[in-house]
DNA sequence: CAATGTTACGATACACGTAATCATA
DNA sequence: TATGATTACGTGTATCGTAACATTG
């Protein structure tokens, strides 16, 4: 499992689209297909169930979204707590 | 940052030994220099402090290593959760 | 000189974008 | 036929391993 996949799962999630999903991650939709693609061989299961009108979250999706989401924030933690004005001083 | 970086991280976390850590990671010394390296950059500062006998954590790589450990951490809860025999039958 | 980490370099693999294809309303 | 997702294909970047180098006890 890679962010980016994780980014890219989490992104339709949101739209249910993988077209708008692509467009929000700066990315084609070739590109997002295959590593969503990808994650499901990885997890093992499909993750999204796509559908004539609309895109839904299987149950194994909704199962591993707060998971990923956590490993979104957390590294978005780590990065700002790196960042933050507070360590300037005091690197080593 | 990429999973990969978080687990050779974790890896020399724990080790404090670069050698050791690329034999626990099953990849090469270089490579994983080349990823804490990389790594580095994006945090903005040092991580590690390599010394003539030692490596130690910097207070930037003491800051940021719990949030890689829950990463990691949710990263795995995410793929168990998978796997989980649970959801054998209602993968929609 | 033994152990540890880094740099150089060529090769491989992976993710990408463009373009073509499939499916459906 | 228009929209949305997938597959095909060639390209570029990034990671890798081998090997050479640097540093230090």
């Amino acid at each position: 499992m890679e962010m980016h996949q994780v980014r890219y799962f989490l992104a339709v999630c949101e739209t249910l689209n993988f077209t708008r999903a692509a467009e929000r991650c700066h990315v084609t939709q070739p590109a997002l297909t295959r590593a969503i693609q990808k994650l499901e061989e990885e997890v093992g299961g499909q993750l999204f169930r796509r559908e004539r009108n609309a895109t839904h979250l299987t149950h194994l999706g909704q199962m591993v979204k707060p998971h990923l989401e956590q490993v979104l924030a957390d590294s978005q933690a780590a990065m700002s707590t790196a960042r933050a004005p507070s360590q300037c001083s005091g690197l080593r």
